[in-house]
DNA sequence: TTGTAAATGAGAATCATTTGCAATAACGCG
DNA sequence: CGCGTTATTGCAAATGATTCTCATTTACAA
């Protein structure tokens, strides 16, 4: 009965569906780009003015713990979101123009495997995560450090 | 003409050799352990009483920088250190006992080249780490969450 | 329509890390 | 060895991200 899959999920776990909860679930799946908290906040906030930074941080981690958004980082000192999908991928961020490039790795998730059964681990979470330059940055001069 | 050859690098790169410099990358070699800054400050002052938390993270500051000391995180808040040493390898941290198990992964090295290679893209740090449960905590009943 | 517990907003609190600044100490040189 | 220059330090205050407290609002089951 309700359209969004997320705000159905959320409402089937016993949540209750609030103006706010549903503005951060559009602005996260309306978005290709990889938000922070503080972005996410901006754009919730046109949607909804009088949402606080606080209820953002509320949100996603509801959202979280149900598995329907991940968190991760970018090599930044703060967190990033999106909404979980199917085929787990992973992430290269450029230190030069910040463009954020997605990249799945079967390997690794092989090795993980491997190493779980080996070791006799239960890995609930990985974090895996790549910094550099892009081709154009790289390009382009400015080889600093 | 110095024993140590971290301090022998940090010398070679024309920096100073301070009491509280040794100490830090004394503290930091002679522990298998991965420290984070607290507990680094706390075995540091043991030798050096009146050392500075904020001196400890100026030196692993350097020390990154340089390439003697990697940062890396556990699935804590908060960064651990480490020196470098030849083969790279990465941490599993049981979320119920807290224990590190170290490993290494030449298909995430691998992986990683393939991506670099294919996409252009010049890596120049590598996040990767999982967090779950042991053999032991998985045994030892507690099987929460 | 109402009662009740969940959720929110605002701001204070917490944690990790960084920074400003005056005092201290390394070390190249005479 | 004794100095002078300047990097480094200690301390405290500042910052940035995230969490928490608590009074007020709101969702929603009955
Ligand atoms: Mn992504
Ligand atoms: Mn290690
Ligand atoms: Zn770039
Ligand atoms: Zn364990």
């Amino acid at each position: 009965m309700e359209a969004n899959p997320l705000i159905a999920a959320l409402q089937a776990s016993g949540h209750r569906i609030t103006r706010q909860r549903r503005v951060v679930l559009e602005v996260l799946e309306g978005s290709q780009e990889h938000l922070d908290a503080e972005a996410l906040y901006q754009k919730a906030r046109q949607r909804s003015p009088r949402i606080s930074l606080a209820t953002v941080y509320r949100t996603v981690a509801v959202l979280k713990q149900m598995g329907l958004v991940a968190e991760y980082s970018l090599g930044e000192e703060h967190g990033h979101f999106e909404t979980v999908t199917e085929a787990p991928h992973y992430h290269f961020t450029c230190l030069g123009c910040g463009q954020v490039v997605e990249f799945d790795a079967p390997q690794v998730v092989l090795a993980i495997q491997e190493l779980a059964e080996r070791e006799g681990l239960e890995v609930r979470a990985v974090q895996f995560s790549l910094t550099g330059y892009c081709v154009q940055c790289r390009a382009g001069g400015r080889d600093d450090r």
